[in-house]
DNA sequence: GTCTATAATCCGATAGAC
DNA sequence: GTCTATCGGATTATAGAC
């Protein structure tokens, strides 16, 4: 979203790609748009890139890269896996209301991928988080098929962000529903105790 | 994905259009490519819809009827609200796991619409099945706010089914993650008591 | 590295015959 | 209602100069 100063004009044609993509989707950006953007011709884009499809998938890892693997700290510890669990969501909730291009990024590469491109994201972008994600879901719940948990808990904190927008004109919506902090705690309260006691009103 | 006998021109138009629009988005999808798939010619079309906008708007309400539409019997009972709700779960991991060209049409139309397009959706289509759970959530759970419940509640139930196509290349994954029963079971008792106990290894 | 120019194709939509 | 024919424009990608 933010202006950002690049190192080299590849890097620049990367993070406006990320922002287009994020924004329109594959089909819904031109190479024409993004080398308008970075103020060069549209051939000057096929000097970094073989074609679009390899743009693409460049900048969904850079995107990747410096929003994700920070995180993975907080899965790593040693200490306590409800504290760490805790700190992990409370870490990625705020990551993805700030990084809004980054979040819809990944909502189009899952949404509008083959197969093929699929496995190579699974294997190479998702892969590492998504282990340590698996084993502090172990560590948590030892009880628990690890996979649906940790796919429980990916849902429960991208589900707002990805309904932020129609959640605007739906019944009872209000503005701190937004607050990265108050779904961290609705989502921590949920997968700790379930519904049983309204143990989060305030 | 079935084969269907449709009773005219336009519900084939509207029945092959979600079928398309579901697997390639609205800009994957021509007005060619729809014509030819019911065999008419490319201008055929413009005699049952405005534009390419005006149709694909009209597949997603036909979708949204013809899917849901059924499924809010479950919400408006008078029974014992836990099992309304699980009820209805049930009954929408059936639906999304057999209908899985709604699930994606839903999906893309969520990710790619502009702020007016969202408000007609809200309006039209979505807002008499979010009501209707929103009022089970207050039933359930007096205590929470029920904005973000239900947003919890559909998130935990479509997530599993979002990230099928990639699930297949994580690891731990089990086919037995796809069927339904079990995806609802998991959700209701996640609902029910969090992960505090490990009450539904089995 | 970056440009101009352009090839080859595809797109949404319309005009008008039948 | 459905067709043929086509307009005007956008698209990815390449060729070749500088």
């Amino acid at each position: 979203m933010a202006k950002q100063a690049f190192t080299n004009t590849r890097e620049e044609i990367l993070g406006l790609s990320v922002s287009l993509f994020a924004a329109r989707g594959f089909d819904g950006v031109s190479m024409r748009d993004i080398a308008q953007g970075v103020g060069v011709a549209p051939a000057g884009l096929y000097h970094y890139f073989s074609d679009k499809e390899q743009l693409c998938l460049d900048a969904v890892g850079y995107a990747f890269k410096e929003k994700v693997e920070p995180l993975t700290f907080f899965l790593n510890g040693a200490g306590d896996p409800w504290g760490r669990l805790e700190a992990f969501i409370t870490q990625l909730t705020r990551m993805l209301a700030k990084e809004k291009d980054f979040r819809r990024l990944i909502q189009w590469v899952l949404l509008d991928s083959n197969e093929q491109r699929l496995q190579s994201l699974a294997d190479r972008v998702f892969r590492d988080l998504f282990n340590a994600l698996r084993n502090l879901a172990g560590e948590v719940a030892p009880g628990h098929d690890p996979q649906p948990l940790v796919i429980s808990m990916i849902g429960l904190v991208i589900y707002p962000f990805e309904t932020q927008a129609v959640r605007r004109f739906l019944p009872g919506y209000q503005l701190q529903h937004e607050d990265p902090k108050a779904i961290a705690r609705h989502v921590v309260a949920l997968l700790r105790n379930g519904l049983g006691e309204a143990n989060e009103e305030k």
